[in-house]
RNA sequence: GGAGAGGUGGCAGAGUGGUCGAAUGCAGUAGUCUUGAAAACUACCGUGCCGCAAGGUACCGUGGGUUCGAAUCCCACCCUCUCCGCCA
């Protein structure tokens, strides 16, 4: 959510803003001011009323106390009371619709979030490692390896749930599993993050308070008519955590970070670009969150990159970083750098991780705040990125990999967890 | 799923219609004392909104209602605990 203030004091910077991102968001800027006038004026208003009638209430208590006739009294509080119900139901007229209004703004881009229309317009700021060779064959996409292999089975999860659900077989699901270990094991052990293992339905308060709800309700698996919802990413229930709560500076930065399913309806997704399993409705991903303080944002976003790049580093995966411009951060977003790795087999860079700065817009949604040296409450800053998501790591992984007669020679840093060093 | 009990400030725990934003204890912060620490003593010590400020106002699980006035009474919902049932 943007702060009221700011837009009070500086609406223009915000159209600004809400225009770079594309979208018509920046139009509600107008009503947003009209309808804070006039929560404000009737606000102020009631409460001088209510004041009155506190005052009054309380004469009243006295006089009772001392036997003494108070009916007149009674009277003319009944009418403030009156009067102040009226009010009362102007402001909050006023109040919802304000409210409403701003969850639908889409935070403001950062100051230095490169200016574009669209994901064409997106700078890659680095590279690491190099497409890998294959001079002797031709490499041959994840489908064909993994069919060969014996890795996973479409058409069994087809067959149990619906499309765009798979089902991992044998050294297929143990690779997942290795994968998933070795993940958690980096972060918690070389990057300071504490694990959890968090619910993947969660209520409607979080979905509002990560910024899912309310623009992208049909985006997601509802449950219990939309009370509870799967959760499209670990972002969800990890970031909510800490919903409603007053961190202590000395904590700072909060690292936390999970593995869990995730769940996206992806409607009119299906082509040839999201073959095999490259976009499923459900798929594992392992998840960083950032609590911090409003001025280590933006070199947190940094750290928080680099973390999700060892992965790909430690793996061996050459990739790409690019990063989002203003016509393409997401909702919440205020800057965000994609890392791309690259697939062999598919010929093409595949999105393993978005890494994101919030600001203070999840925080602000969720009233995530900490006391200052002073014990005044501000709100915190929170970022998240994937460290990674798993099914285009493991088709990258399985492309790149591959050998000419069609088996996987693991990077060495899964040799322990997967209990191998081939997959044949 | 059934029965019962209960949800008050960081925690514990009073308060059952007015002077209660709320006793008290613990924890915390600052200070006095001390070579230092501890102890003792003193003060401070919830959150939001409106306001330049002074100050005002709201919040006792959530939402309604009764009343001149609600933490306190009524209704609904949510959650927790105990017992029973079922069960990975």
């Amino acid at each position: 959510m943007l702060d009221i203030r700011q837009i009070r004091e500086e609406p223009e910077r915000c159209q600004q803003g809400l225009k770079a991102r594309g979208g018509d968001a920046w139009e509600l800027i107008t009503e947003v001011l009209e309808c804070d006038e006039k929560r404000r004026s009737g606000e102020t208003e009631k409460q001088v009323l209510q004041q009155q009638r506190n005052l009054l209430s309380k004469e009243i208590g006295k006089l009772r106390s001392q036997g003494e006739n108070s009916a007149e009294l009674e009277n003319k509080v009944r009418g403030i009371g009156e009067q102040i119900k009226a009010l009362g139901e102007s402001t909050e007229t006023a109040d919802a619709r304000q409210r409403e209004l701003l969850l639908q703004i889409p935070n403001l881009p950062h100051e230095n979030c490169p200016v574009g229309d669209d994901e064409t317009a997106n700078p890659e700021i680095r590279t690491w490692g190099e497409k890998p060779a294959f001079d002797d064959f031709e490499a041959a996409e994840h489908l064909t390896l993994g069919a060969n292999l014996g890795l996973f089975d479409f058409e069994l999860g087809a067959k149990i749930s619906s499309s765009g659900f798979v089902v991992y077989t044998g050294a297929g699901a143990r690779l997942q599993r290795a994968l998933i270990q070795f993940l958690l094991d980096l972060h918690t052990r070389e990057h300071g993050y504490e694990e959890v293992n968090p619910p993947v339905v969660v209520n409607r308060d979080c979905m509002f308070g990560t910024g899912q709800l309310p623009k992208f309700e049909d985006d997601m698996y509802g449950i219990e008519d939309n009370a509870h919802f799967l959760i499209p990413t670990a972002e969800v229930p990890v970031t909510n955590l800490y919903r409603d709560t007053i961190q202590k500076m000395d904590d700072f930065p909060i690292k936390t970070t999970a593995a869990t399913h995730c769940f996206r309806r992806e409607a009119g997704a299906a082509g040839r670009e999201n073959r095999g399993l490259i976009r499923m409705h459900q798929f594992d991903k392992v998840e960083l969150v950032n609590v911090v303080h409003p001025n280590q944002s933006l070199a947190q976003l940094e750290i928080l990159t680099n973390e999700a790049e060892k992965v790909l580093q430690t793996l061996g995966l050459h990739y790409r970083i690019i990063e989002l411009c203003t016509g393409d951060v997401g909702f919440s977003s205020t800057k965000t750098y994609d890392i791309e790795v690259w697939a062999p087999g598919q010929n093409e860079y595949l999105e393993v991780s978005s890494c994101s700065s919030f600001g203070d817009y999840q925080a602000r949604r969720m009233k995530l705040r900490f006391k200052d040296e002073d014990g005044k409450n501000h709100f915190c800053h929170t970022l998240n990125g994937s460290g990674t998501a798993l099914p285009r790591l493991y088709v990258a992984l399985l492309e790149t990999c591959q050998q000419a007669d069609g088996s996987i020679r693991l990077p060495e840093a899964l040799h322990s967890y997967f209990g191998a060093e081939e997959i044949r």
